[in-house]
DNA sequence: GTGGTCTAGACCACG
DNA sequence: GTGGTCTAGACCACC
């Protein structure tokens, strides 16, 4: 489920709540799931207990999971987030936009590039 | 010419780099043009030299300029690197896409932002 | 395993590019193996730690090594690299044999040297 | 008959000087000829007329040629330094050689450039 | 004046 | 503990 990839430059805790966050955002672990133990997901990536705990508490502030105490981290529902997850990429884009506008990208080669995204089927 | 954000969670070598490669790829900075010393780029920016120097090494390493010892730097003119770098640029966008078509943007959502970004007028 | 020349005209930073390369190169240091850290290697070389980040960062660069935040460095295994290194090496070995023709030493020389070298067994 | 390349990153002096050297070793240049003065070949090339001074003095300290108080520069006659100049080249070749076998080069490989370059004719 | 290397020491983020 | 960034200041080579 949580693959890591120690050549991404980002740090792991953050590559953890990234699959976590689409993985929720996307339906496939539905509201009131459980998330795997803080330990148990350590000994399985074979990485520190405390990388597990930073990504779940993360998660938890930023409200995708609740915690309860002594039986484990679930996943929230709550259908704001997915609006407000929406805008901040959305936003993130514009700015990679703005980027590719200037060193003179056009707007056919990027219009091309987004219809070959959405013509593949999902995996 | 060059403006530094204390805020961007990139390093200060890394914003002087990125935007010295957009204004040597977008033309405003023409072949063999000199650009600003190390020492007086690090003062007029506040910053230290060897932050400097940092960016312009990497700079040259990358192709986008050719340093003079006793001389300065100079604006290398060289051609397939605006098509390396563009390519490079749509190959983040389509990463980004991709992420956004996991996440449930729709292609209109993407599309109008494209648009939108394409019919404001140059600065 | 590293020995610094402080008769060689090269930066300290490029002799322990060169040293890690051809370690990495011949298969001394195989694949995610990881490297003496930082501060460690400083303080066996008696130089500034500053110095073999430097090094490690460009052999991150050139695609030698990976770097994880915390973690430590470690070799790469890419292919390709060596491939590539020996065409470089070869091409540099190109123009120095095109100079060597040019002040007028003759193959027959040359091809001597060659054997020598090659005859000497591994240390 | 002298080019300077601002991309090779050697000094400008010491391209001058290496020219200046093969002309003379391969006998472009015979004993006695005269060089450009400095003045003229600075303008010439227009760089500073103290970078030919440096290229002529060391020129001279190692050799090549001979100064004479307000006549100019001229070839020094001198066969010790024809070998003096192969031992030294080489000398560089048999460690370039040395690193090639360091890096997994055959010596056949080695051998067909070796062949390669002089079958070429000469320009 | 220019670029380039190195040191010493600080601070931050990550695990 | 690990890597990464930045500063301040020194010294060298080149033009």
């Amino acid at each position: 489920m949580i693959i890591i990839d120690y050549n991404d430059k980002r740090p792991i805790y953050e590559q953890i709540i990234d699959r976590f966050q689409t993985l929720i955002l996307n339906g496939a672990l539905e509201p009131d799931t459980q998330l795997p133990s803080v330990r148990s997901l350590a000994i399985e990536l074979s990485i520190n207990a405390n990388t597990i705990q930073r990504a779940y508490s993360e998660l938890e502030r930023s409200g995708f999971i609740y915690s309860v105490k002594g039986r484990g981290n679930f996943v929230r529902a709550d259908e704001s987030l997915v609006e407000k997850q929406k805008a901040k990429t959305l936003n993130e884009l514009q700015e990679h936009l703005q980027h590719c506008k200037e060193i003179g990208i056009t707007q056919k080669e990027i219009t091309e590039y987004v219809s070959k995204i959405f013509m593949e089927v999902d995996k």
